[in-house]
DNA sequence: ACTAAAATTTAGATTAATCTAAATTTTAGT
DNA sequence: ACTAAAATTTAGATTAATCTAAATTTTAGT
């Protein structure tokens, strides 16, 4: 007699997977681990719902969790996170350059692109849009194998009085702090001149494209840059 | 003082969706009602959630309901098919001209794209497939307004022994058949003819490509075929 | 017209994801 | 070291979609 225990293989659900998407992004920043409000805010919901979900991605083992202490992801988690910004950022250069999309419009429509489960469908975008790097936004693409290297960028706000930078990403990528971008002509690629850093608040008069134009803080804090 | 009642203007689900698409290419055979047991067999699912759920999109006004007896999509309801067969439709030619998939492989990865909710994603799709009138199976695709006219297709099981036909189309779109007539080079566009009717078992002998090969009617009563 | 079989619906339960309110644990300032 | 505030978890409830088993209605063959 044959007793077939079946051990309930249950697929990620799309839920789980942008619980560990934005536990993924929180996790980057330091070295702590990611606590239960930060993904509650991250996730638009309540504390307690966190905390429900947090178990269960514990038992399926994409995170570890410490109680009251927070949560890191496991080598497993790791990998499904980084498949979904594979795909995320991926599907919007497929919007940009194939679709007409501006930079400010392919995020919403890519959070949903980004959960079509099929490896042929993501490698063969890969290989149609001739295996791009960069995302819209200056943020790198995974390769298949999960591999991918950040440029070695700062923020304009750390910038050096009298240097000359070329801007290579965005850490906000609302459509807001895109579209102020866009009607100061500063794009991915634009060279600024840093021309001086006002003490009173710290806002930074910037050369580009034989204008001058001051940003405040807040947008210096915003915009990648890499010494040319 | 203001009192401000919410209507709840609920969102259609993606089941909702599922449900009155299964709704739609059911009743378009016949004339009558769409019963519960064909929901069913077609949502995979049992009858008693196909009642649940026939309540709910009654409520919603996208179909009729006769307890009992049956539904009929409303106007509503047929609409929200049609864009969803327009997106699917859409998606695989997408899939096989761009993405390199075959006719036999799109089906499955179509079922998912065509929850993606963006109006401006699927407009540009269309007009960077430069607006197709077909997809891959022979099936038309609704414009953006829901227009489309179905060709005059008949299946090669009423085809006039003599007379010369081309492949317009398939009605079953499993991989198993697809495959058949790949692997006897059937595609669409491929003209055959008509060679001779086998009386015991319906069976055809048709002639294309300087061959000649014998389709049961198990097959000819899934491929569309038009006169040239 | 009757009635057994088929089709459908109802009643009550389950799972995933969420919520509010209460309880518990940790943190940070003295 | 204490303790109030903040953070987190637990308990119990809700919603959407599903299920099984029982009840109801329709259908089809005499």
């Amino acid at each position: 007699m044959f007793i077939f225990v079946v051990h309930s293989i249950k697929m990620i659900t799309l839920t789980e997977e942008n619980y560990i998407k934005a536990i993924y992004h929180l996790g980057k920043q330091g070295l702590e681990m990611v606590n239960t409000n930060a993904i509650a805010r991250a996730m638009k919901t309540k504390a307690s719902s966190v905390t429900d979900m947090i178990k269960k991605l514990s038992e399926k083992g994409y995170i570890d969790y410490k109680k009251y202490h927070g949560v890191n992801l496991t080598r497993n988690g790791r990998s499904v996170a980084i498949n979904i910004i594979r795909k995320h950022r991926l599907w919007e250069v497929f919007l940009v350059e194939k679709l007409n999309f501006t930079w400010d419009e392919v995020h919403e429509v890519a959070e949903h692109l980004e959960h079509i489960r099929s490896e042929k469908l993501i490698d063969e975008l890969d290989a149609f849009l001739e295996f791009p790097k960069y995302d819209p936004h200056g943020d790198p693409i995974p390769d298949k194998q999960g591999n991918f290297k950040s440029i070695n960028k700062i923020l304009l706000s750390q910038a050096v009085i009298g240097k000359s930078y070329k801007c290579v990403g965005v850490k906000d990528t609302s459509s807001v702090f895109l579209k102020y971008l866009d009607g100061n002509s500063i794009a991915l690629g634009t060279i600024v001149d840093i021309i001086y850093r006002e003490p009173y608040d710290s806002s930074i008069k910037i050369g580009l494209n034989n204008t001058t134009i001051l940003v405040s803080l807040n947008v210096a804090k915003n915009l990648f840059i890499k010494e040319v």
